[in-house]
DNA sequence: AATAAACCTATTGTCGGACAATACTATTAT
DNA sequence: ATAATAGTATTGTCCGACAATAGGTTTATT
C-alpha cells in the first residue's frame, strides 16, 4: 500500500490550553466582553470549557502576556484591549532582544522624527504645547549633573510630542523609539560634553517653531537635533553597529 | 497605634511562575541559552526550580507567547530571539485590536513611506532591486479581476521595499505598516475603479526612480502613490474614522 | 457611633500523582 | 536493506488537595 488512494491534509489538533486562549481572545475581539469587564472565575471557566484548572490556568497565562487581561482587585482578570503604549513597550523590547544596533535606531530617527515634527507644527493643540514647554522648564530646571534626570527630561520632551500628535498608530511608533533613544542616550550622556545644554537649545528652538506653526522650521530643527544626538555618540565613541542593549 | 515608626514598601511576592518566565528569559537574555538551542524538558525544569510541572508549564505559556521560544521538533522548545517580523505582526495586530482608525494609518504612511522611498532610491542593491521588480511584474500579469491577488501584490511591493532598506527597525515599523494597509486594502479594492490599473502605474514610476537612483523622484512619485490609496478609500466610501478591523 | 480587631470566605497559587497521546528510537521480521 | 513492530521519552490533560491572601462581615472597644 505505498500508493495511498487520497491525500489528506493533517488535521490540526491544537492543545486544549491554546483552544482556551483563542475562545476567549475571540470573545474579546468581538465585543463579548468589552473592555474593564471581568473574567470569570477559573472554576467557572473549566465549568464552560470542560477542561480542569490547570488547562484554563495555561490558557490564562497566554492571555495575560499577549496583554489583553490585566489583574483587576482581588487579583481577578479584568479584559484590556491594547493601547498604543503597551504596543511600543512590547516593540522596543523585541527590537531590543533582537539586537538592533545604534545606526539602525538613529536612521530611524532622522527620517522619521522630523516629519514628525512637520505635523506636530500644525497639529499640536495648546495644551500640549503647554506640556511640552513644562518638560522643557524641567530640563531647564535641573541644572545639576544629574545624568538620568536629563534624560528622562529629554525622552520625555519626545512622548509629548508623540502623543500630541493624536494618531495611535505614529504614537506606538515613535513612543517604541523613544525607549530605544532613552536605552541609548543614557550610555552616551556622560561621555558628551554638554550634551544637556546642546538639547535645551535644540528642543528650545523645536518648541518655538511649533509655536509659530512653522513647519518647516520645525522639521528643519528636529532634523538639527537628530543629527545633534548621533554627534553624541561620535563624541563618546560608542559604536554604532553595536546592540543598543 | 495609628502612627507607625516607620514605613516599608510592599514586598514583591510574585508567583512562581512568573519567577520561572523571568528566570529563563534573563538566561536567554544574557546568552547561557541561545537562538536555536533547546530547552531542558520540563521534569528537569522542575528539577532545576524546585517547582511542579503545573507551575514550569505556566512560566513556560508566557514564554512561548512572549515570542522568546517556538516549539522544535518532538514538540520540544527551542529558544528565538524576536525578528523584525514577529515584532510587526504583533505590533498590528494589537492596534488593530486596540481599534486604530483608516484614517491613522493613511496619515502615518504619508509621512513615513516617502521619506523611505528616498532612502531605498539610493540604499537598495541590485538584488532588491530585481526583487521589486519581480513583484511589479507578477501584478502586471495578474490581469484578472483576482482582488487577493492584487492585495497581496501591491502589499508584496512594500514589503519587499522594507525588506531592502537593511535597518530591522524600520523594517518592524514598515512591515507593521504594511499589514495594516494590506487589512484595509482588501475593504476597498473591489469598490475602486481601475485599482490595479492605478497601482500598477505608480509602482512602476517608483521602480524607475528606484533604478535611477533619483530620490526626490522616488519620494515624489511615493507620495503620489499614498495620496492616490487615500483617493481610493474616498471613492469607495469607506468611513475613514472607522477601525479598520 | 465610630474605629479597630477578629473572623470568615471566595479565589488564586502551588503541589503531587496519574495516565493518555504522540513523536522519536531501537528492535525484529521479511 | 526495508518495512513493520515494539519500546521509550515527553508532553498534554486530569484529579484532588491545601496554603495563601484579598475582600467582606461580624464582634469587641472606646
Amino acid at each position: 500500500m505505498s500508493e495511498p488512494k487520497a491525500k489528506f491534509a493533517p488535521l490540526y489538533r491544537e492543545p486544549a490550553y491554546l483552544k482556551v486562549y483563542r475562545a476567549i481572545e475571540e470573545n474579546i475581539i468581538e465585543g463579548g466582553l468589552s473592555d474593564g469587564e471581568a473574567l470569570p472565575i477559573e472554576a467557572q471557566l473549566c465549568e464552560q470549557f470542560q477542561v480542569t484548572r490547570s488547562t484554563v490556568r495555561e490558557g490564562l497565562r497566554l492571555l495575560e502576556q499577549s496583554g489583553l487581561i490585566v489583574r483587576g482587585s482581588h487579583k481577578k482578570f479584568i479584559v484590556k484591549r491594547p493601547n498604543a503604549s503597551d504596543v511600543a513597550a512590547a516593540a522596543s523590547r523585541s527590537l531590543a532582544l533582537g539586537g538592533v544596533t545604534f545606526s539602525e535606531v538613529w536612521e530611524t530617527l532622522a527620517i522619521y522624527y522630523p516629519q514628525a515634527a512637520r505635523l506636530a507644527a500644525t497639529r499640536l493643540n495648546d495644551e500640549s504645547l503647554a506640556a511640552l514647554n513644562a518638560v522643557w522648564r524641567a530640563l531647564d530646571a535641573n541644572a545639576g549633573e544629574d545624568h538620568d534626570k536629563t534624560v528622562a527630561c529629554a525622552v520625555e520632551f519626545f512622548q509629548s510630542l508623540a502623543k500630541g500628535l493624536d494618531n495611535r498608530v505614529m504614537l506606538a511608533m515613535l513612543q517604541s523609539l523613544n525607549m530605544m533613544i532613552g536605552e541609548s542616550l543614557r550610555q552616551v550622556i556622560g561621555k558628551a560634553p554638554n550634551a544637556r545644554t546642546r538639547i535645551l537649545n535644540a528642543q528650545k528652538n523645536i518648541l518655538d517653531a511649533f509655536s509659530a506653526r512653522d513647519e518647516g522650521l520645525a522639521e528643519e530643527w528636529m532634523a538639527k537635533h537628530i543629527a545633534d544626538l548621533k554627534r553624541g555618540y561620535v563624541v563618546a565613541k560608542v559604536e554604532m553597529d553595536k546592540s543598543i542593549l
